[in-house]
DNA sequence: GTCTATATACGGATAGAC
DNA sequence: GTCTATCCGTATATAGAC
């Protein structure tokens, strides 16, 4: 699987996400119109995004937003409650969306070593696609109350147990080495994540998601081969 | 070397921090006294970490500040001049403390598997000893002016080049295998970076920094003989 | 449904007493 | 050197016209 195959394949684009985040804050939306709620809602989703990723969600004001959505003041409340109900509705859209995309993209594979790898990509292309989702949810989610954080937190742990879990199964099945599996899969995350948070450093240096998703599947099966691995350096 | 040697060896210490900074901007400051303005500096520098580690710069005002410091808003400016100088100056002092660490730590080392050992250290120990520090300047980096983001930019890419040189003389050297430096060394990056942006995670799990940078050592070590390890797998 | 105008509050920075 | 009191700009959120 590539990342064009998945992008063919999931439904995960800006009028996807609005529509979902609508039907999820139906009753506190005013404008009852569908069609012309959805589309507002993504002119504001995505000034949101753009602005919050060049300055910060704290930094960014409500003429701010009027400005980058072309919304004025007055009609953007007519949308959004107020400034913190937005952060609150785009962290939790998104958490159901990547959260549902996530589960559904490997109950196929057996073997351990392809399921990690298909594991491994389908989280790096889910984020390459939501690429500015991911980034924000990262930057602005220690920005959020209590309640709201340790579900943030809560995510991040779903996605490592989700890789710990494959790898310790494979070592039960001797097609990994000796590692440990919740360091390895914090690892795995870490490489994973870094695709998002540092796209400038990458794309300064072209290189493409396929290509960094066979990097880190690479890294990650090396890692896990350890046991192996380290009888020749030994040698 | 362990964290406790490199503790004792290196002076990194909050008030190493404030004499550096307070040196660097003598003029600025108003206050004469040199050990009553560091020890106030120190509360300042405390409190603003403290502070916007957990909502971040721009929420903290002023006056959370002042009460943070337990320093009157008045007395604050007798300090820092305004807001975004005193981002500037912690972020400059830190820059070139962590600079100053880093180039002097391994100059001593011949061989490459040892001298990337050695630099995966420097970094994972360093960033422990200056932990708030190294969060606060990751995530408000991008609030900064462009000149200075450019900065923090180019200090993230001299460390990977760091690595990056190590990897490609250990493969001219024919001690490492089979594998493309720049993206190994964002790698090891993205690995060094997970200790200090996610410790709530290590410390729930009770890893300790020298269990973690064991593991990231043998991981990158892993990854670059890879030519090898590769070798193993196949057969 | 969307706009403009505005009430109300809060933050940065300073003046001047102590 | 440090404090309190205050100025002034700007932010959020709403009321009410169109």
């Amino acid at each position: 699987m590539n990342f064009a195959e998945f992008s063919r394949a999931v439904a995960v684009s800006r009028r996807d996400f609005c529509q979902e985040m609508l039907a999820a804050n139906r009753q506190a939306i005013k404008v009852k119109k569908e069609a012309l709620a959805v589309k507002n809602l993504e002119r504001i989703f995505d000034a949101t995004l753009r602005v919050s990723n060049q300055k910060g969600f704290q930094a960014m004001t409500m003429r701010d937003l009027s400005k980058a959505s072309g919304l004025s003041l007055g009609a953007l409340y007519d949308y959004v409650g107020n400034k913190d109900e937005l952060l609150q509705m785009i962290q939790a859209t998104g958490r159901r969306l990547t959260g549902r995309i996530l589960r559904e993209s490997f109950a196929s594979l057996a073997e351990p070593a392809g399921q990690l790898g298909a594991a491994i990509r389908a989280h790096l292309f889910l984020s390459e696609a939501m690429q500015p989702w991911f980034f924000f949810s990262y930057m602005e989610a220690r920005h959020l109350g209590e309640r709201e954080k340790e579900r943030a937190k809560e995510s991040e742990q779903v996605t490592e147990r989700l890789f710990a879990g494959i790898i310790r199964k494979g070592r039960k099945q001797g097609a990994f080495g000796e590692v440990d599996p919740g360091l390895a899969a914090a690892m795995i995350k870490a490489m994973v994540q870094d695709w998002y948070l540092k796209r400038w450093k990458y794309a300064k240096r072209r290189v493409s998601v396929d290509r960094y998703a066979a990097f880190v599947v690479d890294a990650a099966l090396r890692l896990c081969r350890a046991g192996e691995a380290e009888e020749v350096a030994a040698a």
